[in-house]
DNA sequence: GCCAACGTTGGC
DNA sequence: GCCAACGTTGGC
């Protein structure tokens, strides 16, 4: 079920959903372990820097080859992201109460890498901002959504997206295999992406990154590829 | 509230 | 296509 996918047919409709206000702060009991801050997530180095009131970096992943889930095609690569009007997307079908709460403390402007998945060369491709903080995704409510969720109530969605809009394509696309280099190595020298969540948080699909990994993971675009 | 079974993620 | 990692579910 959480597959971060994204679909162009899902693509922003920022207005949609009426006052943004309407943020909900009632949890249910099972959700609450998933708080961003809490205990479950003190091992990333993102999350103990965050909190005081500097912007917070993050990767957020997404399958660029087309894989069907229901019958749907899932592909959402940087590519698509660009095409969009205003080159502007909701990023729908986050099903994981730790990514959702990420999804959650995201504020206006911050940057994410657009991460591509389950692909033949996965890594980073681009930079995206964020353009619209937390709003119900609607696609939890969709009977015919690979990603519906018949347990999610209108008057308390259970799930969360943002709108991304897209900035640019990194200088050269950044494989994972590199970026995992780096972070054994980093691992021995206390390097900048020692505790990089792509590699210690597996199978988290929005996640946030220090000042350090963001900038680290820039500089890396200026080198040639090792 | 434990924990085995199950389902998903996502690299390889 | 395989399968390790790991989140979720549900019986007890």
């Amino acid at each position: 079920m959480p597959r971060v996918r994204k679909r162009p047919a899902g693509a922003a409709r920022p207005d949609k959903e009426g006052p943004a206000g309407k943020r909900t702060n009632t949890e249910k009991p099972g959700e609450a372990s998933a708080k961003v801050g809490n205990s479950s997530l003190q091992e990333t180095s993102a999350s103990r820097d965050r909190g005081k009131n500097l912007s917070s970096c993050w990767l957020m992943k997404s399958e660029p080859e087309s894989r069907l889930e229901k019958g749907v095609d899932v592909k959402f690569s940087i590519e698509d992201l660009r095409a969009q009007p205003k080159q502007t997307a909701c990023w729908d079908g986050v099903r994981n109460y730790q990514a959702r709460n990420f999804l959650r403390a995201m504020k206006l402007q911050e940057e994410a890498f657009f991460y591509h998945s389950n692909c033949r060369e996965p890594g980073i491709a681009g930079l995206m901002k964020i353009v619209k903080e937390a709003y119900p995704d609607h696609t939890q409510f969709e009977k015919n959504n690979p990603h519906y969720d018949p347990s999610s109530k209108e008057d308390n969605p259970k799930w969360s997206m943002v709108d991304v809009q897209f900035v640019r394509m990194m200088k050269r696309f950044i494989p994972l295999a590199e970026l995992k280099t780096h972070h054994q190595a980093h691992r021995a020298t206390g390097g900048p992406l020692k505790n990089m969540a792509l590699f210690t948080r597996q199978r988290l699909s929005v996640q946030p990154l220090t000042r350090e990994e963001f900038d680290f993971i820039l500089s890396l675009e200026e080198k040639e590829p090792s």
